[in-house]
RNA sequence: GGAGAAGUGGCUGAGUGGUCGAAAGCGCCUGAUUGCUAAUUAGGUGUACGGGUCAAACUGUACCGCAGGUUCGAAUCCUGUCUUCUCCGCCA
């Protein structure tokens, strides 16, 4: 959610950006709604005040007769005012519902264009795609000979999309979690284990829609809470409502979640194998900061999304995600996206990470702000998330690009000592 | 899951229908004073949204977990809800 006096200042560029955005929202009639709300106000305080003299009075009426008439005069103006009030409230309301269907304005450097294909490409990681002198196998041929991912036995017990991961899989999946929470502890983001649940409320505040024809969340029956689609949304909520101090900040966290997705409408672009479940395992990076401190956060968790892939030896190019593409809360994005040699016909690039910058939508939304001691007032926080590991898609990464002519994977040599193997895989 | 109790300002904690944005203490800030990492003392010290101003000063409204209700008037009474604590049950 975007400030409403911005929004009623700058209608203009709020508008531009919808645009730029594919967005749709009314803004005009947020300003003429403003308008009217702000003149209800203050019929509405004035008639309070008034009210409430007159309450005030009756407590020394002097006689039961100058009671009963300010009684009634109090009576008045509260009903009175209530009708105002409720007036008033009703154009806030429907203010709000446009305000929440505008999207987060977007860094001036952000490319411009209505969907992906003006996404911006802005370098490569450490390694090359590898020359393989053998036809490569993909991750679910890979997973099939070694008796790795049953995604049968996944679709009998639970539902299309859902999996079993077996043998030495689990252990590069502990070892992606455990090596992404080593390096991610080492730099100051603090491992944290959240609920894989939340209410409904907060998934809101973050920017997802729990329920409804388009949710993307599985959510649960009779309670207002919904399965995470990542932990961002917890992590997000942790200090929904809270006010900080700025010696605390930036916070930095490492959330370690499931994610659950119901990837409703994905099924015509839908995957081979393990690029598109509806349930996978995810270390993620948030952080709270000052306003001033977002864009160099930013580029930090970049930088750290770039390290985590170029250590496990994975070539991935680096994306500038275009306005179109950024969604709600976004102020702007980069994906990672990794060379997945079993995708498509002699490989593909796929998106294994994201690092968004919110600026201070999801706080207003959220309403977490922080206090600078000594000074008056507020601010709101702003938030950043970004990828570390999203298991499955980043196994399929290491798979398909460590593989080896017999079938078998050669261990990235910083997961080695949360495996004890070398390589997996062999006969 | 069952039964109780409680939720007040940064913290502790008063307040059971009117003059309460809310006592007191602590903490914090400012000044005074004492030559000594402190004491004493005076004053100040919430947030949001409006009005006002170049900016302040100043000023209106709301907020005593949250949402409703009763009443001329609610921190105070009623209902619901959330959270916390205690006891019981169940259980990894």
């Amino acid at each position: 959610m975007l400030d409403r006096k911005f929004v009623i200042e700058n209608a203009e560029a709020v508008l531009q950006n919808c645009a730029n955005r594919n967005v749709s929202s009314d803004v005009g009639k947020i300003v003429e709604l403003e308008k009217q709300r702000r003149e209800k106000l203050q019929e509405t305080e004035k008639l309070n005040a008034e009210a409430k003299a007159r309450s005030k009075e009756i407590g020394q009426a002097k006689d039961d007769a100058e009671r009963e008439s300010l009684k009634e005069a109090a009576r008045q103006l509260r009903a009175d005012k209530d009708a105002a009030q409720k007036a008033h409230d009703e154009m806030d309301a429907q203010i709000r519902e446009i305000e929440l269907t505008i999207p987060n304005m977007a860094h001036p450097a952000c490319p411009v264009g209505v969907d992906d294909k003006s996404n911006l490409e802005l370098g490569h990681g450490k390694h090359k795609p590898s020359e393989f002198d053998f036809k490569p196998l993909d991750h679910l041929e890979l997973g099939e000979k070694h008796d790795w991912i049953d995604f049968e036995g996944g679709a009998r017990t639970t539902g299309q999309g859902f999996y079993f991961l077996k043998g030495d899989l689990v252990l590069l999946d502990f070892a992606l979690q455990q090596y992404a929470i080593t390096q991610l502890s080492a730099r100051g983001f603090v491992p944290t284990i959240t609920p894989d649940l939340a209410r409904d409320s907060v998934l809101e505040g973050i920017g997802f829609m729990p329920r409804g024809p388009e949710t993307q969340i599985y959510s649960v029956e009779g309670m207002d809470i919904s399965l995470i689609g990542t932990a961002e949304i917890t992590l997000g909520g942790l200090y929904s409502g809270k006010t900080l101090m700025d010696t605390e900040l930036p916070i930095k966290l490492c959330g370690i979640s499931h994610c659950y997705r119901t990837e409703a409408g994905a099924a015509g672009r839908a995957s081979r194998g393990l690029y598109r479940v509806h349930q996978f395992t995810k270390i993620e990076m948030f952080a709270f900061t000052l306003p001033e401190q977002s864009d160099a956060m930013h580029e930090e968790i970049r930088q750290i999304e770039c390290d985590l892939f170029d250590a496990i030896g994975v070539p991935y190019r680096i994306v500038d995600t275009a306005t179109g593409d950024l969604g709600g809360p976004a102020y702007r994005k980069y994906d990672l996206e990794a060379w997945m040699p079993g995708r498509g016909d002699g490989g593909e690039y796929g998106e294994v990470t994201s690092t968004s910058n919110c600026t201070d939508y999801q706080a207003r939304r959220l309403n977490i702000r922080y206090k600078e001691k000594g000074k008056k007032g507020t601010r709101f926080v702003h938030t950043l998330n970004g990828t570390a590991f999203a298991l499955s898609r980043a196994i399929i990464a290491v798979l398909e690009n460590n593989q080896n002519a017999d079938g078998s994977v050669t261990v990235p040599e910083v997961l080695r000592p949360f495996i004890g193997k070398d390589v997996i895989g062999v006969a």
